[in-house]
DNA sequence: GCCGAACCGTACCGTACGGTACTTTCGAGA
DNA sequence: TCTCGAAAGTACCGTACGGTACGGTTCGGC
């Protein structure tokens, strides 16, 4: 069954950033799930024990730390590599499922949740690209991931599509549906790991119902 | 052809608020789109022509203001009523093609998308309701509204379903995908109105696919 | 023409926050 | 033990913004 497997790796060296500015950006990812978008400069200091004038020495200003933060913690989640070669439909099912499966449980995680919404909110005005960063390593990445797997999919006659982003894109909505976006404008959607295993069946089957070549129909 | 029919009434008195007041939330709008969530009081005053001091006696405080903006704006998006009574297959079709277009061209619209970066940025902070007043007039409305239609298609023998919410769910990541987290992000997704129309049949074509009764399949 | 209400414009206040400067502390190397 | 550099702690500055106060203007009713 798959569990799952967005791995957050304990992340010392892999980083351009000393154990020491870890610790900081650490606190500024607590702060920023506590207390939602409203952190400033004093209260990062404070929890991270650290200087005001340490933070601007080693980030340059507010936006540098906001960004170096949101870079960090992107470079931590990992979502496992397909290795399947052998693609009986089976096997293909399940890499989509345990997909689906780590997608909603980083789509509803606290931290996800308070990264985006400090990106969104970010967007519209001042210059600064949280926003593409975190597309970056949100939808695009699930897409550059995915869509080697859709295409061996294809390539063993499973799945049949003509183009393989758009079949990623109906993919994704048929996992993420209305969830995320509910959860950022603030609903409290729980999902257990149950429920997420059966969301993401259900998503992989409702796909396969689509794109799949010869399969058997309805629930 | 299905044209956009998400209709903006030209709201006078349906309305809680009177003219003037409707200008200043009309300015607090444009200000929203144009400058992002970065609007201050004095702007507002200064774009509207008012002073400070009445903004605080019609609105309360700031959040006030926006709040009432925000209910203000949704009270204005109204999307088309459905009378299908005979609901042949194509009809059923239509109307939910008609639905998906309605959606995706509010969805990808200025107003809406500084709306809902309002809403998700303060969601996890402030106490404030923005995000569920957003989420009663999104997500929700179109859930209340579609439910009966999809109803009423499977009473006509169309569609086959057990969960209706499920259904509607379905339906609605079919056709929004990854897009509203995308221009949320400040992603330039630019879809005229040849684009939605393909991608609304699309999403309806998938959805008959998953949840269709007889339906021909593959595109 | 007078009065009061509504409202505009503007000046003002308090505070919070980004950013800087200065002093103190700590630890490593000679 | 002395020195030096890095960083903690703290005080400070400028400004932006939410919110309030007040004088001036318009306008409807008498």
């Amino acid at each position: 069954m798959p569990e799952a497997i967005a791995t957050i790796s304990t992340a010392q060296e892999n980083s351009d950033f000393s154990n020491r500015q870890q610790e900081v950006l650490s606190a500024v990812l607590d702060l920023m799930v506590r207390e939602g978008g409203a952190l400033t400069m004093e209260r990062v200091a404070k929890t991270a024990s650290c200087s005001k004038e340490t933070l601007y020495k080693w980030f340059g200003d507010r936006q540098g730390l906001l960004t170096a933060t949101v870079q960090w913690q992107a470079s931590k989640v990992r979502i496992a590599p397909i290795d399947a070669q052998n693609l009986d439909e089976a096997t293909l099912k399940n890499v989509l499922v345990r997909f689906a499966c780590d997608w909603l449980t980083v789509l509803t995680s606290d931290v996800s949740i308070a990264l985006n919404r400090m990106a969104i909110s970010q967007a519209g005005s001042t210059k600064s690209d949280l926003g593409s960063i975190v597309l970056q390593n949100g939808p695009f990445a699930m897409g550059r991931r995915l869509l080697p797997v859709l295409e061996m999919g294809r390539g063993a006659g499973h799945l049949e599509f003509s183009d393989g982003q758009q079949a990623f894109s109906c993919f994704f909505g048929l996992v993420v549906r209305d969830i995320q976006i509910r959860v950022l404008l603030g609903e409290d959607v729980s999902l257990d790991e149950a429920q997420i295993i059966l969301e993401a069946k259900q998503a992989t089957k409702n796909f396969f119902a689509i794109y799949g070549k010869n399969q058997t129909r309805r629930k």
